[in-house]
Order: C-alpha cells, then sequence, then structure tokens
RNA sequence: CGGGGUGUGGCGCAGCUGGCUUAGCGCGCUUGCUUUGGGAGCAAGAGGUCCCCGGUUCAAAUCCGGGCACCCCGACCA
C-alpha cells in the first residue's frame, strides 16, 4: 500500500474525548472513529488489525474442533420468552418493531439462537459433542460506554458454544477452548490472568475470566501471590472461606448512647473514640421488592455484585431514606440490628467482631456493646465487601493483592440452563431422552486490540506484535526529492510485495520527521528507513518499533533481513 | 438512572465572569517557492447555523429557561 493513497488520517493532537491511552492512540493512529456514544468506525487501519486478530481466533478456535457459523443478529422476542431472558435483559438490549408491529431485538448474545438451532437438527447422542462458534457483530445498549473501544454498544465478539450428553464431555470440551484461548490471547502478545468469575446473566456453574492487566481496565481482581488464587473480585468466596467463632463470650452490657446529628461512620467513630472497623454499619437494600438489612463493617463497603448473587436477586437497589425510616423508625445513620425485624445478612468478618457500635433505630442515638446472638439475629453470613488490598486470601489465609483489568474472554459451564428452558433434548444409546449439556464461550474480538496497546505503548505512539500489526513493515523513504531513494524504495517495496509481504510504503513528499512520526504512532513493527546516512556506506537500516533497535544491513541482504524479523 | 463536566471552522483551544466592533489563536487543509534523519520555513488563501429551541434586551457565543449530544465517577458486561 502506499501511504500516498491510504486513507489513514492522523492526528497530532489528543482528542478531547478520549480519556484513556489506548482509545486516544487508535484515534490517534487513525484506527478508529466515533459515530456515536459507544458506536465506532473502523478505518482500513483499524480494520487491518481487527483482520488479523480475527484470524488468530478462528485458527485456534478450529484446531480447538470448533466450526464455524453465522447466525442471525436480529431476532424474534418469542425466541427470548422461552429463555425468559426478554425480561432479564431488558433496557440492555436494543429492541425493534419490524412494519406489522412484531418485536424483535438485535441481539447481545446468541444462547437462544444456537440452541434453537441444535435443538431441532441433533436429536441423537450421536450427533454430539458439538462445538460450534462464530465472529459477529454483538449489540448492547450498555448504560455506560466507555474508554473507546473497550465497552461499546457495538462490538466484535467470537462466541462459541458447545453440546453435550454429559457432564464429562463438556469439561473435556471446556478444557480445550481454555487451552485455545490462553494461545490466542498469548499470539496477540499479550499477558492473560485466568481468574474463577461469577457467570452473570448468562447463568450456569463455574466459569473463567481471561484477564488483561490493565491500569484501565473496569475490573477489579484480587490476586494472592502465596497460593496462586485469583478471582474476580465480585466473585463471593463463600464456598471456600467460613464465618468465623461468633461463641466469644462478652459480658459489657449493651448501652444506648446519644450522638446528635452523627449519620456518617467518620462522625460517630470520632465521637466515640473507636476506630470505624469497629462499628457496624447497617444498610437497607431493596432485592426484587424485598428489604433486607446488610451488616459489615464500618469501614468497608458493600459489594453490590456479591450481595445479588448471594440474595439470588435481579435487582437490587440501596433503600431510600423514607423507605428507610419507614422501615427502620429512624432516619439515615441510625440504622442498626438490634431490634430490627427485617431479614438480616452480614458479612463474615462481622461473625468475629465483639462489643460492637452500631445504629439504635431511634434518632440521634447509637449502641455500645452490640454482640451478635446475644444482642440479635443473623440470618445468614456471606462474603459481602468490596476486597481491598491487604484482605487474607480466601484460600490460604495469605495476602491478596487487588488489581484492574480488562476482561477480554469469559467460558461458562452453563449445564442445562437453556436446554431445560428451550427443551434441548437428545435420545442416549438406549433410547432415553435427555437434556444436552451445554458449555458457552465469549472473546471480546474487537477489545482485544485495545488491550494490546494499553499493554504495549509508548510516548510515542502504539507497539504493535507482528502477529497483529496492519502491515509489519513500512518504507520510509526520507527524501523524496532524491531520485535514488524514490527509486530504491519502489524496488524494496516490489520485493517486499513479491515475497507477500504486506507493506506500506510511505512515498509522501513530507519531511523525515513527519514519516517517523507516524509509522511510531501506527504502532508498525519494523521500517525500513533509506536516508542519506546510511546509504552512504551502502547500506540500508532497519528500525524495530517494539525496543529502538537500529540495524545496517547490505541492500541484498534487506529481504532476507526482514523476512527473518518477521518470522520471529 | 444518580453525581460531576464539556459543547465555538476538520482537530485542539481562547473569548462567556462584566452583553456592543468584522468571533480570535495553534494545528490541519489549498496554491506557490524553499526544505527533507524525528510532526520544517516563507508567502498567499479557503473554511463558522458559536449544539438546538425559546426568552430577556436597542443589541446575545456571552444573561435566563427548556432540550439534545458527548466525556468522566458509580450499578451492567466481552
Amino acid at each position: 500500500m502506499r501511504r500516498s493513497e491510504f486513507f489513514l488520517p492522523t492526528l497530532k493532537e489528543i482528542p478531547s474525548d478520549a480519556e484513556v491511552l489506548s482509545h486516544q492512540m487508535m484515534v490517534r493512529g487513525g484506527l478508529i472513529r466515533r459515530l456515536a456514544s459507544g458506536i465506532y468506525s473502523y478505518l482500513p487501519l483499524g480494520w487491518r488489525v481487527l483482520h488479523k486478530v480475527i484470524k488468530i481466533v478462528r485458527e485456534e478456535m478450529d484446531a480447538a474442533g470448533g466450526q464455524e457459523v453465522l447466525l442471525p443478529a436480529i431476532h424474534p422476542k418469542e425466541l427470548w420468552d422461552e429463555s425468559g431472558r426478554w425480561e432479564l435483559y431488558g433496557e440492555d438490549m436494543f429492541h425493534l418493531l419490524d412494519r406489522r408491529k412484531k418485536s424483535f431485538c438485535l441481539a447481545p448474545t446468541h444462547e437462544e439462537a444456537i440452541t434453537n438451532l441444535v435443538r431441532s437438527e441433533v436429536r441423537s447422542y450421536r450427533g454430539l459433542p458439538l462445538l460450534l462458534y462464530q465472529i459477529q457483530t454483538k449489540f448492547r445498549d450498555e448504560p455506560r460506554p466507555r474508554f473507546g473501544i473497550v465497552r461499546c454498544r457495538e462490538f466484535l465478539m467470537k462466541d462459541a458454544y458447545s453440546f453435550h450428553r454429559d457432564e464429562n464431555s463438556l469439561q473435556e470440551t471446556y478444557k480445550k477452548v481454555y487451552n485455545a484461548y490462553e494461545k490466542i490471547f498469548k499470539r496477540c502478545g499479550l499477558d492473560c490472568e485466568i481468574v474463577e468469575a461469577d457467570p452473570g446473566l448468562i447463568g450456569g456453574g463455574l466459569s473463567h475470566e481471561f484477564m488483561v492487566l490493565a491500569h484501565n481496565g473496569e475490573d477489579v481482581l484480587v490476586l494472592c501471590k502465596k497460593c496462586g488464587y485469583k478471582a474476580n473480585a465480585d466473585k463471593r468466596t463463600d464456598d471456600i472461606c467460613q464465618a468465623g467463632n461468633t461463641k466469644k463470650k462478652q459480658s459489657k452490657e449493651l448501652k444506648e448512647v446519644k450522638t446528635p446529628g452523627m449519620t456518617t461512620i467518620e462522625q460517630v467513630s470520632e465521637f466515640l473514640k473507636v476506630e470505624p472497623s469497629t462499628l457496624v454499619k447497617t444498610l437497607i437494600y431493596f432485592a426484587d421488592e424485598n428489604p433486607v438489612a446488610v451488616l459489615i463493617p464500618g469501614d468497608r463497603e458493600v459489594n453490590e455484585a456479591k450481595l445479588k448473587s448471594k440474595l439470588g436477586a435481579t435487582t437490587i437497589n440501596l433503600a431510600s431514606p423514607q423507605q428507610i425510616e419507614k422501615l427502620t423508625g429512624a432516619p439515615v445513620g441510625f440504622s442498626g440490628p438490634v431490634g430490627l425485624k427485617l431479614k438480616m445478612i452480614a458479612d463474615y468478618s462481622i461473625s468475629g467482631m465483639v462489643s460492637f457500635v452500631t445504629g439504635a433505630n431511634k434518632n440521634d442515638t447509637h449502641l455500645i456493646n452490640v454482640n451478635i446472638d446475644r444482642d440479635f439475629k443473623i440470618d445468614e453470613f456471606g462474603d459481602l465487601k468490596i476486597a481491598i488490598d491487604g484482605d487474607p486470601c480466601p484460600k490460604c489465609g495469605g495476602t491478596l493483592e487487588v488489581k484492574t483489568g480488562i476482561e477480554l474472554g469469559h467460558t461458562f459451564n452453563l449445564g442445562t440452563r437453556y436446554s431445560e428452558s428451550m427443551k434441548a433434548t437428545f435420545l442416549d444409546e438406549n433410547g432415553k431422552e435427555k437434556l444436552m449439556v451445554m458449555g458457552c464461550y465469549g472473546i471480546g474480538v474487537s477489545r482485544i486490540i485495545a488491550a494490546v496497546i494499553e499493554q504495549h505503548n509508548d510516548e510515542n505512539g502504539i507497539i504493535l506484535p507482528i502477529s497483529i500489526a496492519p502491515f509489519p513493515v513500512t518504507i520510509l523513504p526520507l527524501n523524496m526529492n532524491d531520485e535514488n531513494q524514490k527509486t530504491l524504495a519502489e524496488d524494496i517495496y516490489s520485493d517486499l510485495r513479491f515475497e507477500g509481504i504486506e507493506v506500506l510504503l510511505d512515498d509522501r513528499n513530507e519531511p523525515a520527521g513527519v514519516k517517523f512520526k507516524d509509522a511510531d504512532l501506527t504502532g508498525i513493527p519494523i521500517k525500513v528507513i533509506l536516508g542519506e546516512k546510511s546509504l552512504k556506506e551502502g547500506k540500508i537500516e532497519i528500525q524495530l518499533r517494539s525496543t529502538g533497535e537500529k540495524l545496517k544491513v547490505e541492500k541484498s541482504k534487506l529481504i532476507d533481513e526482514v523476512k527473518r524479523l518477521i518470522k520471529v
């Protein structure tokens, strides 16, 4: 490709609406442009990168035994009613009406569509297992699109679905896909953490997320250096951590104290001269219209994702001041568990606490020397806090580190969540009808590009690995008025193309600096530089974007050298 | 949806507090000449419903009301 003819608008300045580094660089580098919030066009350069990523994903999915399909992006409402997810997805789904006013959606995911297909075509155990995948645009009316291409309302996803006769077969395929994912991210030059996750709206049992650590990640992970435990910070650890000892003897007498106007933890702890950690915060939530009191230590916050999954609720909301007053008899800031007639759920850490401070459900009043069991009962304990750096590891007791990352892949053990609601069954060798066991596996394909850029960049711009570079090589004749450089550039250009190498020839009549800056910004891995300096010595210079390394090679060896650099 | 912010040639911004000229600057763009190892120089140019609607006023980019769009922080997810 000739740069003079290539549609590649690069920007000198940072676009004002791009806060995150990868977003800024993708816009400046001419990879993408925004059309609306969370909706982006891919320009030729960005589309080339996306193509490279798609190729890698496709190769590894095929190698794992997957077969590619293409499912519709528009689905009728009835399909989603079968699984009950039309309601569940709600506003997060783009809805539309056809000319006869029949309801459709732009598909945010394809469990229903694939299950519909497979249930009608596969009737026998002989047709199983089956691993089908597609690479397709997904539509989600995200409440908050952000970080450029990281969280979009229209984005490219690879989604795969597997169907099995039993759990064992699912595990086999699950492992294959898991391994394929590791290879995909590695080939894209990404360093990936695989963590245990909460399956969320997709449903099912154990699931894993493939995360790239990034400062601008929107997911929070906890990592234990000691035992290697890794999980999404929203994943409850109830299964592995236990409630502490609640039997500690406490004889101090329960007492009311006046705390006029003190509605915050800070005010109360300062007034009573105690640490915030010795207070217990009582928060009133509504879980699908049912009020519940949530108890956590005064210095901690509730992780609403954990709470939601603990309560098995679809929506969860903090009660309003009016509702609180109605339910507890006191204004906000004075809620407490003693005498409260609500379902009571507490974080595990509360179980080990004795003689703590709580609200008294009475205006301007708190209680001191409060103790569980003696003064009130907890219905249920669970892991409900937002994890913070230094928390104990739920598995080994070591110290947890909290990091942020970008979720690139998610694998789910769906079990029979969809085959049951949608009646996807088959006959086994005994002629018995059974439910198919399913798995599903997603990769945010477009998002991978942002993740790579977050991990690989410098002050000059993007640094791309050869594997996903739009062009592995660019030729920079520094002075287009120099006939010698010009013809040499043309010769190298046709030689490289003859070798089947994609190359960008910067044939613009621009100063050297412009060419260097553009090449760096767009992240092209190998620069072939034709300038007076090296040509005087009869040599051609090669610069590597990743290391800044400069090589000088004989003209006759150039093509072989470039081929060698591309191979590694 | 709650909280915060922004909207002025293609891009980045100033002007708005305290209303009045022809709305300015940098980058980019066009033409010519010069230049060519890290976003080059000189000269001449093109390009604007100041987000939209309404109000106040002799007069609004500027003040007031409403709306829209976009960004950031929270709840959702690949």
